[in-house]
RNA sequence: GCGCUCUUAGCUCAGUUGGUUAGAGCGUUCGCUUCACACGCGAAAGGUCGGAGGUUCGAAUCCUCCAGAGCGCACCA
């Protein structure tokens, strides 16, 4: 027996050398594994491509869970025999990351981006953004990820941009992009659109102003926004509404603090006859729902009177005013010329945006749309339907379950995606421009054309992921191996903007789906039960974790009995009781290979022992099919138990009295039992703890591979 | 407004899709320097499974209603 297993077992020194072997092996990368025989070249594959951390900084508990739970598929598809690869990647994150360096730089320099300039702005960002990289990547090694860093992505690098220019313009040759004047969601404080997906809704009260244009205006209307209604171009009432019947069609001319207005009185259905006076201004400029009910009454879109900057753009006393002020001014207007007739309080869920926090401004611009609702040519079905379908036919199985119900309402409520963003870090628009002329996808070789200045949604690089790391548009022997990958394991938080996409990217280029399931993990929360944030100070560091406990310990203790789709709490407490279980293996490995010196493994067992091993393989069937219905955090549970209150606490307990004074033959069966069933043991435990299960099994007499990491799973 | 989830031991959660006395971890109490391990061992206490009905031979599990908690989407003039 070798020495070190008379001391504790030691988390620290071990992890780390366990991994540099590992990676030197090359057995992470399946091509090598089939090369040095480990693995038959005519296995089937299993795939998983990394949901690709954004590189802003570090990682946290959400990201130690999701490398737990993927490599934990990832280890036992590889000791099952398959041709196993997990992609490792990150991703470019284009707005979080550049707004992450803009506040760095305005906090140390206090300059703008403007005062910076675009090229000198990117080299900071790509700065940055290379050092979050390599932080994260050796985060991932230390979590024991047994990623084939060969394959390593990025989705901003050369080969995904080549994807991405390509889509772009299949797309656009399809119909399905087009650059349109729409009402998008304005970031006045991060100065840019964002998609509805990256809008956050707070509720705050508000005060609703009930109020005439004018002394002689027929109908009032109720507004939380009175400085908004110097664009309005019409009211709105509801066609059934008794009370407004006769004014329908007639139009006025007014002058609203300074703005002169033509106000024409439409009926919709839109509008709510039970809220506020039931007449709606209406201000298409400034409002979707208004822009659609101008739509629909040939009333004019062009009043525009905020600018991005969100500042008041009428001539008047409202000129250049912040709309904060303009409303003070305008309702100061309103109460001085008698028109404000009603103040309610009421509640408002307030639109901000996601990584700002500026309150959106909407507003119409000319931006680049993904048309959802019309039809895919060759396809006869629209990115919509193609987007429900495999999910509806079972082709792709989301687990938990019930988030399908959530999938389907969200597609149903999805409307045209808008990919342009104002903002420098990400993939440029690939769209050339000579006066009426447009080209797409390749940069013309002439001279005189200038290219689109915007960028992309990151989400339009991320949802070609599955296939983009797969080397695409190039026909690769990766491509037709490993896609559709089999797994896709996130947090149920990106179901829309990163599932959805994936799924509408994948079917619209390949035909095909990008996955076959998909695993959603809950949110990591404190002890408490409270999200962890820097502002709270409760963020576990996975580094500090793995160095105090083990990366074995933080991967049970981020697995076991946890469910998919349901949040979790973690705290150093239960990580800390894995960590004595790591122990608690040691010390068994101390006992049984000290008791088992002399053993041959072909010595036949005691019929007592055929039935202690016989529970074992019950156990290793049960675990077994566990992982394969994506039970792991049942499957965890029991080996957890086994090994401690029935192989530790009771078996190697039992066996005692048989090494003191039992017969030879006894005695020889014992040895081999205990032996065969840690051998096992380790087997089993070997996905969710691969550094202390590995250590030990070096030492096994039973070693039959160069590494547990490709050794056979037990049956 | 539309939809989803949760409510089980003091705490955090399981309960493999209806089947014998409902489980785990942590915590609590008591006893152990037992030669693998005090990062340990042995024992014990603790739950009418949110409430009310229903289906069934049988319900924590399925159905209906009610109460409480959380979340998503939409609206928000």
């Amino acid at each position: 027996m070798h020495e070190k297993f008379l001391k504790p077992y030691d988390s620290t020194t071990t992890e780390s050398r366990i991994y540099a072997e590992w990676e030197k092996s090359g057995l992470f990368n399946p091509n090598e594994c089939v090369r040095q025989g480990v693995t038959n070249p005519n296995a089937p594959a299993y795939s998983i491509v990394l949901p690709p951390p954004n590189v802003t900084g570090r990682l946290h508990m959400g990201h130690a869970l999701m490398l737990a739970i993927e490599d934990i598929f990832i280890r036992y598809k590889r000791m099952k025999g398959f041709r196993t690869l997990w992609i490792p990647g990150t991703d470019h994150a284009a707005i979080a990351t550049q707004s992450v360096v803009e506040k760095q730089i305005k906090k140390d320099e206090g300059k703008g981006r403007h005062d910076i300039g675009r090229e000198e702005l990117l080299k900071r960002i790509e700065a940055f953004a290379a050092e979050s990289h390599d932080t994260i990547v050796s985060q991932m090694k230390t979590m024991g990820a047994s990623l084939d860093w060969s394959r390593e992505a990025f989705t901003l690098d050369e080969a995904r941009s080549r994807a991405v220019r390509n889509v772009f313009k299949q797309m656009y040759q399809a119909g399905l992009i087009y650059r349109g004047l729409r009402i998008v969601n304005w970031d006045p404080k991060g100065q840019t659109t964002i998609s509805d997906d990256e809008i956050v809704y707070e509720e705050r009260p508000a005060t609703l102003y009930i109020f005439r244009y004018s002394k002689d205006f027929p109908i009032s209307i109720a507004t939380t926004r009175p400085e908004t209604k110097a664009g309005d171009v019409g009211v709105a009432v509801h066609p059934d509404d008794a009370r407004y019947k006769s004014f329908v069609g007639k139009e006025y001319d007014v002058v609203f603090c300074d703005v002169p207005l033509h106000i024409k009185i439409v009926a919709d259905k839109e509008v709510d006859p039970t809220f506020g006076t039931g007449a709606v201004g209406l201000t298409p400029a400034h409002s979707q729902t208004d822009w659609d009910i101008a739509d629909r009454h040939e009333l004019s879109h062009e009043s525009i009177i905020i600018n991005e900057y969100a500042k008041m753009t009428v001539a008047g006393r409202l000129e250049g005013k912040k709309t904060t002020e303009a409303r003070d001014i305008v309702i100061d207007w309103l109460k001085s010329e008698g028109l404000l007739e009603k103040e309610e309080n009421i509640k408002q869920s307030v639109a901000t945006a996601e990584r700002t926090g500026g309150i959106i401004e909407p507003l119409p611009k000319l931006q680049w749309f993904v048309e959802v609702n019309k039809k895919v040519p060759g396809r006869g079905k629209t990115l919509k339907e193609l987007m429900l379908e495999p999910v509806r036919s079972g082709a792709i199985k989301i687990i938990p379950e019930y988030f399908e119900k959530t999938y389907f309402h969200w597609i149903e409520n999805l409307r045209d995606w808008c990919i342009s963003r104002q903002i420098w870090y990400g993939h440029r628009v690939p769209v050339w421009y000579k006066g009426e002329d447009i080209v797409v996808g390749i940069e013309p070789k002439e001279e005189g054309w200038i290219q689109d200045e915007d960028s992309l949604d990151t989400w339009f690089s991320s949802g070609l992921w599955t296939f983009s790391t797969l080397g695409w548009p190039e026909e690769t022997k990766d491509l037709t191996t490993y896609h559709p990958t089999d797994l896709l394991e996130t947090g149920y938080d990106i179901l829309f903007p990163w599932i959805a996409r994936m799924i509408l990217m994948t079917e619209f280029t390949l035909n095909t789906i990008p996955f076959k399931n998909v695993y959603l993990h809950g949110l990591v929360r404190d002890a408490q039960g409270r999200k962890m944030s820097k502002s709270l100070g409760n963020n576990l560091d996975p580094l500090d974790i793995a160095a105090k406990f083990g990366a074995d310990a933080a991967r049970m203790a981020l697995v076991v009995g946890n469910t998919p789709g349901t949040d979790m709490r973690i705290s150093e407490d239960k990580v800390k009781g894995y960590k004595h279980f790591s122990n608690k293996l040691w010390n068994i490995a101390r006992f049984v290979l000290e008791n088992t010196k002399d053993v041959k493994i072909s010595a036949s067992l005691s019929k007592e022992d055929i039935d202690i091993l016989s529970v074992h393989t019950d156990l290793i069937k049960e675990v077994t099919n566990d992982i394969e219905e994506f039970r792991i955090y049942m499957a965890a549970e029991k080996i957890y138990h086994y090994t401690w209150h029935e192989l530790a606490d009771h078996i190697l307990e039992v066996s005692k009295p048989i090494f003191a004074n039992g017969d030879a033959a006894a005695q020889t069966s014992r040895k081999v039992l205990l032996m065969t069933l840690f051998d096992r043991t380790l087997r089993l435990l070997h996905p969710f703890m691969p550094f202390v299960t590995e250590e030990i099994w070096q030492s096994m007499p039973t070693k039959d591979a160069s590494f547990l990491m490709v050794a056979k799973w037990p049956s």
